[in-house]
RNA sequence: GCGCCCGUAGCUCAGUUGGAUAGAGCGUUUGGCUACGAACCAAAAGGUCGCAUGUUCGAGUCAUGCCGGGCGCACCA
């Protein structure tokens, strides 16, 4: 609402300007204005407009009295209260507190608007399916969970996949340990994959982990072992043979571990899209045949990718390129006629938007723990379904993954759109983010030893290869014990499952809160007290506030929505007198603020940013429980005004829960 | 060599298209619970926004050049 009385203000200041300055401005730079006190919106137009006047007339003007004479002309509005001009121009508008107040109680949660631009496919997670999931994976998988929330929100149509590696060099070096530093046979690896578990440790991705790092220990002892990694890599790849069928075992039992481990969190998927399937279904030819038709790319018959099919590099190749010791051309398909990753990704990309002419066959993996469907792709027709919903096809996509991955990301996206030119595919994007490291203290806490040089550095890098990083299952473990010793000193009344079950979800509200309170460019240094933390700029934070304001309904013994039936018969101009005085701006500031959330969950969704949800929840809260200290309610004497600030907590709490949502957070029903 | 990201309080980080006195959390010091639950609130201290020029009414934000840190630039994935 108040986004659109902003749009429905700046038209008709855009008029007035016309009308009194003969002058056509594009657009209005509106903002708020830094205290309550000033006003609720501020244009800070009288300072463009003397620039232009006096580049007309090379009369020098005062932005003051220009801004005066707009005020006068915007008084009489509906809806604004009135119009002073501030600073050295500022012209800020105070809007019809009671009015905006009753119209914000009697609306409930607006919907997003419907953008119609087909279906957006995010893809995030992407695990290579070799061993337990850690912090930088859980960073992936929050950042898109959350992203496509948002989105949804906002009224966009989205589809979420999870890529699922199957055939890569991560999981052939696990299949390697299996069967040549351990010695297991497919039985003996199928019983531990399947055995059950009392213990972290004991678990069949805790022990990869711990596999996989000392194979990466046994290729250092003896290099020619590389040798049977490449020859791994390759049967898993043809397919067909005892190495595949080990691979398969591995990669499925530890996809499974990974759809556990993001169920915790409240994350899950439509599809898994497996590396084994496009390979299988040969979807690399048929995107080969288009781009070879399409001219993306070409046969170098000379020079040093002579043999290869290329994707040119843009127009300004500069001179002297071939001197360079990097070449901006891009290898497709190697001199040896095999493909690279770029070109089955962009075979990938083409399925993705329906431009293929090929699909997977699908089977249904599981329910996951919200009761709905998981999809996998397969490459047996026989064991597949046909009741799936219409996979793929999308309009453009969006994909979750390091910014380390930006140059082969742009690759795919320039290939893909050579050939589908749809202006919406120019929408597509390479979400990047940047990595979870640790600081020292975090590594030392997790057993490393560190080298002198690492000693000094600020940050390590996690790394799955040296089996360093904070293994997610661990993170939530610990956050669940911490947040139960809480849970259980407050609660005594409650069961242990109760317990557990709240103590459960302020784990997950810290965990996610703290992926997401800082923007996706910025490195995190996992810290253990920053991350285990629920004071201050925390989820539990959010979460204690939002819980404070229902048990101010529950205390009272009415529900916020008899309550709003009351408050039908209050008067706009009885509730403008709460909103006057020093104590009604602080009011107002706090109801001001909790209007924007739709504003700020489309800024956010239209940058693919978390990041503002995440900390316009933390200061609505904050404000939340500035306002619960200085307004005891409960207390109030004047029943009406009691009325409002019911009113104030119920639009408050409402907000803060949608908030939350929104980043995939529950409210508990106590803390 | 080319490209991208980061540099803001002791520490970790915000700062929407340039806007009014640069903000928060943690930490430090001090005060507030017979409670709409203190997982909270209040107050204090803490800044040459890496450096330098420039653009303009106005720069943490834009431009150029430096300095410091991280990461890319495979016939690997």
């Amino acid at each position: 609402m108040s986004s659109s009385h902003a749009a429905q203000i700046k038209g008709h200041l855009l008029a007035q300007v016309r009308e009194l300055f003969q002058i056509e401005l594009d657009d209005l730079a509106a903002e708020i204005p830094p205290k309550t006190e000033l006003g609720d919106l501020a244009f800070p137009v009288a300072f463009e407009l003397a620039k232009r006047l006096k580049a007309a007339t090379g009369e020098k003007q005062n932005p003051r009295e220009l801004a005066q004479k707009l005020a006068d002309a915007l008084a009489s509005l509906d809806g604004v209260a009135r119009v002073e001009v501030a600073g050295a121009g500022y012209l800020n508008i105070f809007l019809d507190r009671g009015r905006m107040f009753a119209d914000l109680i009697s609306m409930g949660d607006d919907p997003g608007a419907g953008t119609e631009t087909g279906k957006l496919i995010v893809e995030h997670t992407s695990i290579n399916p070799n061993k337990a999931a850690h912090i930088g994976h859980v960073r992936n998988a929050v950042l898109g969970d959350t992203t496509v929330r948002i989105l949804r929100a906002a009224g966009e149509t989205v589809e979420i996949h999870n890529y699922i590696d199957n055939t890569g060099v991560q999981v052939a070096d696990v299949v390697v340990g299996f069967i040549h530093l351990e010695k297991k046979s497919l039985e003996e690896i199928r019983a531990l994959a399947g055995r059950p578990f009392t213990t972290r440790e004991e678990g069949f991705d805790y022990y990869c982990w711990d596999l996989y790092s000392r194979v990466g220990a046994w290729y250092e002892e003896d290099k020619t072992r590389l040798e049977l990694r490449a020859k791994t890599l390759h049967e898993i790849e043809a397919g067909g043979n005892a190495t595949a069928e080990i691979g398969e075992l591995i990669s499925s039992r530890i996809v499974d571990c990974h759809l556990d481990t993001m169920a915790r969190l409240d994350i899950s998927y439509d599809l898994l899209a497996r590396e084994s399937e496009i390979l299988h279904l040969h979807f690399w030819t048929h995107a080969f045949e288009k781009l070879k038709e399409s001219g993306a790319i070409v046969f170098e018959t000379e020079g040093r990718n002579k043999g290869c099919w290329v994707m040119r590099a843009e127009e300004e190749a500069l001179p002297g390129a071939e001197e360079s010791e990097h070449d901006a051309d891009k290898i497709i398909v190697r001199s040896n006629g095999t493909v690279t990753y770029t070109g089955k990704d962009i075979a990938y990309h083409l399925w993705k938007l329906g431009k293929l002419g090929l699909d997977f066959h699908y089977r249904l993996l599981r329910r996951d723990h919200r009761g709905r469907n998981v999809w996998i792709t397969t490459g047996d027709e026989a064991s597949a379904r046909h009741d799936h919903p219409p996979f793929g096809n999308g309009t453009s996509f969006l994909n979750v993954i390091d910014v380390g991955q930006s140059y082969p990301q742009a690759n795919v996206k320039r290939g893909v759109m050579a050939i589908d030119h749809d202006e919406r595919v120019a929408r597509s994007a390479h979400l990047a983010y940047e990595k979870v490291t640790l600081t020292p203290a975090a590594a030392i806490e997790l057993g490393t030893e560190l080298s002198e040089a690492d000693s000094q550095r600020q940050q390590i890098g996690m790394s799955g290869r040296k089996g360093l990083g904070v293994k997610a299952d661990d993170l939530i473990d610990r956050l669940e014990e911490d947040a139960l010793k809480e849970v259980q000193a407050r609660h005594t009344d409650l069961g242990l499952e109760g317990q557990r079950h709240i103590a459960h979800q302020i784990a997950v509200a810290a965990l996610r809160f703290f992926l997401l309170k800082y923007t996706r460019t910025s490195i995190i240094a996992f810290d253990f007290n920053d991350a285990l933390s629920f004071d201050g700029e925390t989820g539990p934070y959010i979460q204690y506030s939002a819980v404070r304001a229902n048990n101010i309904f529950r205390k009272l013994g009415r529900t916020p929505d008899d309550l709003r039936q009351d408050f039908q018969a209050t008067s706009v101009e009885q509730c403008n007198r709460f909103f006057s005085g020093e104590s009604g701006n602080d009011l107002w500031s706090l109801v001001y603020f909790a209007s924007r959330l739709n504003e700020v969950m489309h800024v956010s969704a239209a940058g693919f940013e978390p990041t503002h949800v995440a900390r316009y929840a933390f200061q609505l809260a904050k404000q939340f429980n500035l306002f619960y200290h200085n307004f005891h309610i409960l207390r109030e004497e004047d029943e009406a005004r009691k009325l409002c600030l019911l009113m104030v907590a119920d639009l408050v709490r409402r907000r803060l829960q949608k908030a939350l949502a929104l980043l995939g957070i529950e409210t508990p029903e106590r803390m």
